[in-house]
DNA sequence: AGCACGCCGACT
DNA sequence: GTCGGCGTGCTC
């Protein structure tokens, strides 16, 4: 999987580059892709084996090739792995299963007529052919009566070619009238999408100020050169909105690419995009790796949502690839947002991306007031996470009969349970983690593995009885803690772990719109854009939360998630109100916040950066190293710091136990790589690693430009 | 998929 | 010491 592997071709055929082929592979075959002409990299050419044919796909394009030895290398991860990613659909590669459909049998025996059949005869006696299911379907029979007809072939079975028809996105609909703001940014994209150049725009506006309408036009004009456009969100499974707008704009709904696709679909889908046959595809991150011909333009909507970087296989951020995949196809690139990356926000800065500024529509959508609540001052009870400010809050809105949300961004009851008589503290078994209890599922879980146990009667340290206390909030304790306070509040709980499937999760959304509940409590779901025209207050219970931990990115997604939470107050005509609780009022996220101030915030966040060369001013990579032995993880690290390169523009930090030091039973062990801007990150990495011999016990994880830092 | 290889515990 | 089980890497 390091590389290509070489194989002889039949009678020296020229096979075109891309091509699908058979190959063997040990004892088995598979299926590869023609890379390029042979490395001559292999010990002995006796031992080269034959291509064995080549599949009835269209090549990967050239350009799709490129795009993977591009994420390879600048990952650092095999240019194999990527590639599967873009091979996602395996079932797609083989030959399109022959569809059987049925029509009369021209000299059919005589047979009993029940109305049934009848049905079925007089159905296919004027009209095309059908398949048994459609037939049976439409004739309102059970399948057992076309089984039957079939048998006694009074039906013959014939092939029809498959149905890989896609209905085709409207770009002729008329789109929504735009404000000039609007008009202005989406003809500065149609002008780039015409010419088909490379450029990135910032598509930078508030919720409600029409982002998405700029970017549909831009699609449009996509779809009237010919081109395909891709649009990557975060959560498909949470985009019903976005999907219906879609289906309004341009008549259909687009093609959806996520990980929960069924095969079926996943193989339709897949062979439309390399056959040019679907136009519009929209996806969660792995849909940047799917076979476009002709794209025309990429959009990153939600840009500095974290979940674009992948951090388990290829670890890639999808947001940047989308970038280079723009730059190597030549289209452009639209990152949309409101509250952009500060690597977009640098990036702006030095004139690299193109902003385009939406601000707010007229009709009145004003962004709320936020209030800090000093936690110092104005603290809450013992055992209660609710001061009194926002206390007096809450019951004033459920007397004005309007809604709230209280935000806490902690799924479970508590993060931490210790037994008061012996003060043990009950840990993951797998991870150095405590174990989160969900006491409406009376368990203990694990948020890093999936260790689950039920809430255990006694100490499993000294055997006490009733001595297992909840320390901290998690968002269920918030709801108990409503309910004592706010009795007759009608209270809603919306985390991952109530929400399962977009299905429950629309269900609450009508419910809260329905004004079926008073409270919502949740985690970072409910940040996500709904509208709630009746909500009024958000409570930020701990604004403090994210802050801690020593993580490079934590102020920036902190302001991130905070302003996207208190942009759910007050959509309508009505006035929103915010309070934050903090213990540290002084911070420059919570000024921000409270003054509206984002760009002075993003610019001293990036003088901060630029001080201690942290990307985007400087480079930064983690090496990961995990694995069952502890000591033996140790030594590698240690045995890779001995060699780390001596250069004053590189410093290597650590090795030291990651914060999360034994994951899933395996122990890990981290380097921090920090290297100015000048220096190619990549090959300081190659001609180190090669130097250190990895044992196969150990497994060594790069991690280019690193999010979390767990 | 199936085989080679290395690591580690059990036993001559 | 050696044997063998098991987990991991390699196959062109």
């Amino acid at each position: 999987m390091a590389g290509p592997y070489d194989y002889l071709s039949r009678e020296n055929r020229d096979i075109p580059l891309g091509s699908f082929v058979y190959v063997p592979l040990g004892a088995q075959t598979i299926i590869g892709v023609v890379w390029g002409e042979s490395s001559k990299n292999f010990l002995d050419e006796k031992r080269l084996k034959c291509i064995e044919s080549i599949l009835d796909t269209p090549p990967l394009p050239e350009s799709v090739r490129t795009f993977v030895d591009w994420v390879a290398e600048y990952n650092l991860c095999p240019p194999g792995s990527v590639l599967r990613m873009t091979m996602s659909a395996p079932k797609a590669l083989q030959p399109p299963k022959p569809r059987i459909a049925l029509i009369m049998n021209q000299d059919a025996p005589e047979i009993r007529m029940t109305p049934a059949r009848q049905r079925v005869l007089s159905l296919l006696a004027d009209g095309p052919p059908r398949t048994a299911s459609d037939l049976a379907n439409e004739a309102g029979v059970g399948s057992g009566v076309v089984r039957g007809l079939a048998e006694a072939k009074v039906l013959k079975r014939i092939q029809i070619p498959t149905s890989g028809l896609f209905p085709l996105p409207d770009p002729q609909i008329p789109g929504a009238d735009l404000s000039p703001a609007q008009k202005a940014a989406a003809n500065a994209i149609i002008e780039k999408v015409r010419k088909q150049s490379f450029e990135v725009f910032l598509l930078d506006g508030v919720t409600g100020s029409g982002k998405t309408e700029v970017y549909f036009e831009a699609i449009a004009e996509t779809l009237r050169q010919g081109m395909q456009a891709l649009v990557l969100l975060p959560e498909i499974a949470l985009s019903t909105q976005w999907l219906n707008r879609f289906e309004e704009r341009f008549g259909v709904l687009p093609a959806q690419w996520h990980s929960e696709l069924s095969q079926a679909n996943r193989k339709r889908i897949w062979r439309g995009i390399i056959d040019s046959k679907v136009n519009v595809v929209v996806g969660a991150r792995s849909a940047l790796f799917l076979p476009f011909d002709r794209i025309g333009l990429i959009v990153v909507d939600e840009e500095h949502e974290g979940s674009f970087k992948q951090t388990d296989g290829v670890a890639y951020n999808a947001r940047d690839m989308a970038v280079v995949r723009a730059r190597l196809e030549k289209c452009p690139a639209i990152l949309a947002t409101a509250t952009p990356s500060l690597e977009t926000f640098v990036n702006v800065g030095r004139s690299r991306y193109e902003r385009l500024h939406l601000p707010e529509r007229h009709r009145g959508a004003a962004l709320p007031e936020v209030e800090v609540v000093d936690l110092r001052r104005d603290r809450p009870e013992r055992q209660s996470w609710i001061s009194p400010p926002l206390k007096l809050g809450l019951a004033a809105n459920l007397a004005a009969e309007e809604q709230s949300l209280l935000f806490l961004n902690r799924r479970g009851y508590a993060p931490l349970t210790l037994c008061r008589s012996c003060g043990h503290r009950l840990q993951c078994p797998n991870c150095s983690a405590w174990l989160v209890e969900h006491r409406f599922a009376s368990r203990l879980d694990c948020h890093h593995c999936g260790f689950t146990m039920r809430y255990p009667e006694t100490c499993p340290e000294c055997e006490a009885q009733g001595t297992m206390a909840a320390c901290g909030p998690g968002v269920e304790r918030l709801v108990e803690e409503v309910s004592v306070f706010l009795p007759e509040a009608r209270i809603g709980l919306m985390t991952s772990d109530t929400i399962r499937g977009p299905g429950s999760a629309a269900d609450l959304v009508s419910r809260v719109q329905n004004h079926e509940i008073d409270v919502l409590v949740g985690t970072q779901l409910v940040a996500k854009g709904h509208h709630f025209p009746l909500l009024t207050l958000v409570g930020i219970v701990d604004a403090d939360l994210g802050l801690n931990g020593g993580d490079l990115r934590a102020a920036e997604r902190t302001y991130q998630i905070l302003h996207q939470v208190s942009g759910r107050a007050g959509r309508a005509e009505r006035p929103g109100r915010v309070l934050l609780q903090t213990y540290q009022p002084e911070h420059p996220v919570m000024r921000a916040l409270a003054e509206g101030d984002r760009d002075n915030f993003l610019s001293e966040e990036a003088r901060l950066r630029e001080a201690g060369v942290w990307p985007p001013f400087g480079r930064l990579a983690a090496l990961i190293l995990s694995g069952r032995a502890a000591e033996k993880v140790e030594a590698t690290a240690r045995s890779l710091a001995r060699v780390a390169p001596n250069n004053p523009a590189i410093r290597v930090l650590g090795p030291a136990p990651a914060p999360l030091s034994i994951m899933r039973g395996r122990h890990r062990w981290r380097l921090l790589v920090k290297t100015t801007r000048s220096v190619n990150i990549q090959n300081i990495l190659r001609e180190w690693l090669a130097q250190v011999k990895i044992p196969s016990s150990v497994r060594l994880k790069v991690d280019i430009d690193p999010y979390s830092f767990l």
